[in-house]
DNA sequence: CGGGTGGTTGACATCATTCAAGTACCGTGG
DNA sequence: CCACGGTACTTGAATGATGTCAACCACCCG
């Protein structure tokens, strides 16, 4: 549970006209102009370890970032000691905006997996915000992205069951990676603990894990190791709250 | 509970510069000339009655608004029909940023009073988005400021308990209202029915009503009518969550 | 081989929900 | 003026979902 404090390593990073994330249809298609500008504005690829802390909470943060490759968590305690994970974050979302706009940061980010953040200088950004309208728009797009995630979350969490909720969770993650294209033959890498799904969701470790147990006898889903397996995808999509039917594409910066 | 339907009455309002808002310690001081480019924005204020919908879900959305008075809330529903409120707008605040974003609108947004909304036509807005990175940049912050506000209903409705939850969510409002002037001698206007508490709060209604009475028998408040005294701050702050200890000026659009 | 982490399970306690009944209040129409 | 109906609030008893606690297992890594 303890928090790493390495400082990663840091790259100069793949090229962002090579970015292979932009091959994703979820991503929306930019001019090589505007590619360039933001490789210009990147200062390098950081290597982060399962664990590291991408964002401390109450320092400031002097940087934005993408998430290129693996998995990472925002989450906020509670005075009592308890943890509520606030949403995930896969490869291609924006990481630490609400971070960079107020110090101190309200909230922590945590790697789940290996990670690896572009890294984006906030002095950068605010230039660039100034002249780039569009630069600017996608920013504000991500942000209230990522609040309608958080938003499905409160939906999950304040008004489902312990079944539900756990469904929906698994079906949104699905549904997300499955949209950038890391669903093989319905199964998916799935770093998670079942203490990081009870922290998500709101219930106990103990009745998270039994629940989960319920799920699999039904034959919604594996879970093995590393990794899940959807056996029953309309059952599972059933049992969860739907965040969207459709994914627009989003800007990827 | 029925959504009225009522497009509310249209009016020039208030100059920007007059704006009693601005008097509030809670806002940025900006220039004269920055205000005046917000009342050319500007298409006039919109006058609705409690319980009209400002934003309605799965609708596209022409306009955003800034709260001049009133109350409003956020929500979402449930496919079993259930409703999540995500969060509660107060003046001063911002209102459909990411309906704007998004069509159609993933959630929508209520009156819970009589309100005065300043009316903003997207094109306006987006056509000085590029124009003014100021005005850029204050709506991104907006838009993390509401995500903050429900990162930290999620916190609440995850991981506390009923009275932990009540405590929280009428002292988040108690602070929120004392920074714009609403509150006068510890008491506020609370046009919230105990429906709306269970709401946003994950509750059930006869939960909500039986954990106010307790609240109200440890003397932490009084709540008659449409009216809450907040009898023993401190008290009630031991028993809350806290949102933030200080609050950061804000933008005001 | 030993220790640590994460997962699994059962018995039991607690908290919150459901259901049902009843109250207080307010506006409306007779 | 009163009777009526609606809405919000109040309360209690029974039920059910989830939390707590404790033990145990499986696996990995050193």
């Amino acid at each position: 549970m303890g928090t790493k404090k390495n400082g990663g390593s840091i790259n100069p990073g793949v090229p962002c006209l090579e970015c292979p994330l932009r091959l994703s249809l979820a991503f929306k298609p930019i001019s090589d102009q505007h590619v360039a500008r933001i490789q210009r504005m990147r200062s390098g690829q950081v290597l982060l370890q399962a664990g590291s802390a991408i964002v401390e909470p109450d320092l400031q943060n002097a940087y934005l970032y993408t998430l290129f490759s693996g998995w990472a968590f925002r989450y906020k305690m509670a005075e009592n000691g308890s943890r509520q994970i606030l949403n995930f974050l896969l490869p291609g979302d924006l990481v630490g905006l609400q971070a960079a706009m107020f110090e101190p940061a309200r909230h922590g980010i945590i790697a789940l997996s290996d990670v690896r953040l572009c890294r984006f200088p906030r002095r950068n950004v605010w230039k660039l915000f100034g002249s780039v309208p569009d630069l600017a728009f996608d920013l504000t797009w991500l942000g209230a992205r990522e609040e309608s995630l958080v938003d499905h979350n409160m939906l999950t969490v304040g008004q489902l069951d312990a079944a539900e909720r756990v469904a929906t969770l698994i079906f949104s993650l699905y549904k997300r990676l499955e949209a950038i294209g890391l669903v093989h033959e319905k199964s998916f890498d799935f770093p998670l603990s079942q203490q990081h799904l009870a922290d998500a969701l709101g219930l106990s470790l103990a009745h998270v894990n039994k629940t989960i147990a319920a799920l699999r006898r039904r034959g919604l889903f594996e879970w093995t190791g590393n990794r899940i397996v959807i056996k029953q995808p309309k059952s599972l999509e059933r049992a969860a709250e739907i965040y969207e039917s459709t994914y627009l594409p989003r800007p990827l910066i």
